[in-house]
DNA sequence: GCAAAAGTGTTGATCCTACACCCATGG
DNA sequence: CCATGGGTGTAGGATCAACACTTTTGC
């Protein structure tokens, strides 16, 4: 029987939300394969760290940003997704708040930057592939779990809310039922703080209240927007 | 930096319904660690084949069942889940119709059978785990796709599907609306067959409508059953 | 004829959808 | 005073949940 040859690594499409727009993070190779080329962040896993840890490690060496929700999307293992030795990727879905997309300064060929998901460069191995299956968890995930708040500061207004929704689901939204449904939810705080976003009416700022959710989860109650 | 040394391998939990009851196949191990413990099928990738094949592979060798419905689940890679050396292991979630269910005639020390989920031996490695996250996707996946259907025979009862329904969501359904449901999806194709099942009036049979489904769902159509 | 399972409709409550005007501010 | 974005209620339609009796068969 012929030994294992096989690699495993870990990748992370990570998401960020700024200006309407969806943004991905990339780094850009600098080492063969598909040198130069945009590609996810990640790496090789360490014999003695959890694939968690492996993907925080790398975000950390890569990118220096600091993630507020990972989970696992998906491992890819066909044979020959990379051309050189077989590996097989544990793929991890990641969002940050626009407290914390400041990237690491480019210290020389290592290039790190936000892309927004409507202007991707050609990435490197299947990496398009996994970021659209990331796209896909996203735009599910956002009806039954309550994750925008994962993408927005923590305070934010609602209209930030609702713009949110109608970029990432790609469609429009009735905003009197959106806000009638989400604040029917009784998961968000109104705070006594108004902001005045240039011009126009100046608009109340909320909170999403991470306690209340906790507690209406575990009497089975269902975060459901469409 | 030292080698990566970290093994690469697939478990499959397979489900098969029968007699209202959910069923996974298990393994009984015949080699250390873990000797005599029931387990999943699975075992380590082969260099030139890919995760699917492999998995297809394993539970052609170890239980001769053929699969009616696979995806993949979840990858389990914590450091010391397998004493021996670390394994990472991609985790598939599979369903076998009553008519795949027959399973290899125990050849002689490598046992195989169907438990049900409600009367599990101890198993060997984070195996419960696995099962635990497997039984909840099931359970999910039921309300949002037609998987039910990959569980029961191609033509069935209409109770077959309700029991069936009642017996993985673990509670009641009405009868009345439960059908009224069912049937307005349209994905169905009732047949001119009737059963008589021992006692009581004998019930049409139905088959399920694949390729009407198929064209639903691309039309955004939403399979809903709670 | 009785036990067992199949088949079938209606109603009230709830939720969803569509829709338009006034308010508070900055320039 | 006007442009810009914020905030709000209602009504009709659709969907859901609750509920019980009749039918067909085997024994």
């Amino acid at each position: 029987m012929v030994r294992q040859n096989i690699k495993i690594a870990v990748d992370a499409v990570v998401f960020g939300y700024k200006d309407r727009n969806l943004n991905v993070l990339l780094i850009k190779r600098d080492v063969a394969p598909y040198r130069n080329y945009w590609a996810l962040p990640g790496g090789l896993v360490l014999n003695e760290e959890s694939l968690e840890q492996a993907v925080e490690r790398e975000l950390r060496e890569e990118t220096n940003v600091t993630i507020d929700y990972l989970e696992q999307l998906y491992s890819f293992g066909e044979p020959g997704r990379d051309p050189r030795n077989r590996v097989v990727s544990v793929a991890y879905f990641a969002l940050v708040k626009p407290e914390h997309h400041s990237i690491k300064a480019d210290t020389d060929a290592n290039d790190v930057a936000w892309f927004s998901v409507k202007e991707l460069p050609e990435l490197a191995f299947d990496h398009l592939k996994i970021l659209r299956m990331a796209k896909d968890r996203l735009k599910n995930k956002l009806s039954y779990e309550p994750i925008g708040f994962d993408l927005l500061a923590n305070k934010f207004l609602f209209s930030d809310l609702e713009k949110l929704y109608t970029t990432i689901l790609e469609k429009d939204i009735d905003r009197r039922n959106f806000r009638k449904k989400i604040l029917s939810l009784d998961i968000l705080e109104e705070l006594d703080e108004k902001v005045s976003e240039g011009r126009g009416r100046p608009a109340n700022l909320f909170k999403f209240n991470q306690k209340q959710y906790a507690k209406l989860k575990k009497d089975n109650f269902l975060f459901d927007i469409k």
